[in-house]
DNA sequence: CTCCTTATTGCAAATTATTTGCATTTGCAT
DNA sequence: ATGCAAATGCAAATAATTTGCAATAAGGAG
């Protein structure tokens, strides 16, 4: 698990709440969706959101801006890979080329925007839980 | 230029000025960034703002929200458009997305066909029309 | 373990971007 | 020209997030 002080930021029950809560998730968060989560803990909206960004500014999390405006936040768990996951049995296949590679290049021919890295999962069902069929898992 | 009317909606002062600036803005702009602008002709804030959520209802802007939230307004130039014409009132109903997306990959998988670009507009009759009832017009 | 400094927290108020209610004005179809 | 729905201005509401300040707690030094 990761430790707080390796960030120089102490570690604190709020903190450590927060952080179990994004490490449990894995879709992107709201302060809201996380405030909910530890109101009965005792913990302000003002330290959820102090908290996240504190988290952020040591790249601790990711964040996005959804199309509402909110911001979304999620633990950063890996360096640069291509993972297949089947949503069935959990099935991980690792891709050994970056599929976006081309899309990057255009993206870069067209705009002048050099994409430095990402990070993606692609949800999905597998071969053969296709096989399956839908009723046997 | 872009006639309004064929959107239903009014051509008034306000819209005219803030069409104007983003017909001659190459980059994404915001609320703030427009008002600007017009503040000198009397035009407030909040016109300003319905006034781009009315454009972007209309397709006639795209819209993406920044890294600070903030709503970016551009206007939408691109060539492959899929537009509905009522034919009854003129009026343009522009689709965010290409409807025949999965068909041009069913063309491809099935005879190697690759299309590279289209261009199509289908006629018909809008909502408005189809309300008042084939008689009235 | 205790003390001390400083980071962290809670609370309420401020800020920022955007939306809305309502009375007034304006476009435009007839 | 005229009437009516759509559009506008203004002020107030909302929603997400930030901030000032006083109280509290973490964790290093002794």
């Amino acid at each position: 698990m990761i430790n707080l002080k390796d960030f120089g930021i102490k570690q604190t029950k709020s903190r450590q709440h927060i952080l179990e809560i994004l490490n449990n998730s894995n879709e992107p968060l709201t302060a809201e969706d996380i405030y909910k989560q530890v109101i009965n803990e005792q913990v302000n909206l003002s330290t959820v959101y102090r908290t996240l960004n504190s988290f952020y500014d040591q790249h601790i999390l990711t964040k996005e801006i959804d199309k509402e405006g909110k911001a979304l936040f999620m633990i950063r768990r890996e360096k640069h890979k291509h993972v297949l996951v089947c949503t069935k049995c959990g099935k991980k296949i690792f891709l050994k080329e970056c599929p976006y590679k081309n899309v990057d290049k255009s993206i870069l021919e067209e705009t002048g925007f050099k994409i430095i890295d990402h990070n993606i999962e692609i949800y999905g069902i597998c071969d053969t839980c296709q096989k399956k069929g839908i009723l046997e898992i």
